[in-house]
DNA sequence: AGCCTTTGACCAGCG
DNA sequence: TCGCTGGTCAAAGGC
């Protein structure tokens, strides 16, 4: 890994994350497959590993929209442990919002606003201080 | 029929 | 130079 020191601590998120997951793992394709909680974009799984240096899973997913190359990352040791990594830049507004009256403005594709809310909800609270895990069960 | 999710294998980088 | 870990791609299965 080169970007390690991006793996913030997601513990507000991972609070409503929680309780967000655990209902769409009734709502998700009627599986029981562990799902991501929505955060505004749509998200293709491409892979996912044991990373056995912090004892947990690791999902990769990537933004279905083709002209963006946004990535995310989530790790979990268990459903109520989630934890997600943002990687890259989203070149459109999330699909929850009205982006359409946006590009209708002539709004440039770079929507520094989203990526920047997502960087300071995860990298802009704590520096790289995740050294280790810290899911306490 | 199409799309999405899951699992395995392969490749690249670092120690 | 070899081994290990992380990341990505491809194929198969299911809804």
């Amino acid at each position: 890994m080169s970007e390690v020191s991006q793996t913030g601590e997601t513990s507000m998120e991972t609070t409503e994350e929680d309780k967000e997951e655990q209902q769409q793992q009734h709502t998700d394709r009627g599986r029981r497959r562990l799902v991501l909680p929505e955060d505004g974009f749509e998200w293709k799984k491409y892979g996912q590993k044991f990373i056995k240096n912090i004892g947990k899973f690791r999902g990769y997913f990537r933004c279905q929209k083709r002209n963006c190359m946004a990535k995310k990352r989530a790790e979990w040791s268990s459903p109520e442990n989630l934890r997600i990594v943002y990687e890259g830049s989203h070149s459109h507004a999330s699909s929850t919002q009205d982006y359409s009256s946006a590009s209708s403005q002539g709004t440039p594709p770079s929507s520094a606003a989203n990526q920047y809310n997502l960087y300071t909800q995860l990298f802009g609270n704590q520096p790289a201080s995740s050294t280790h895990d810290q899911d306490h069960t």
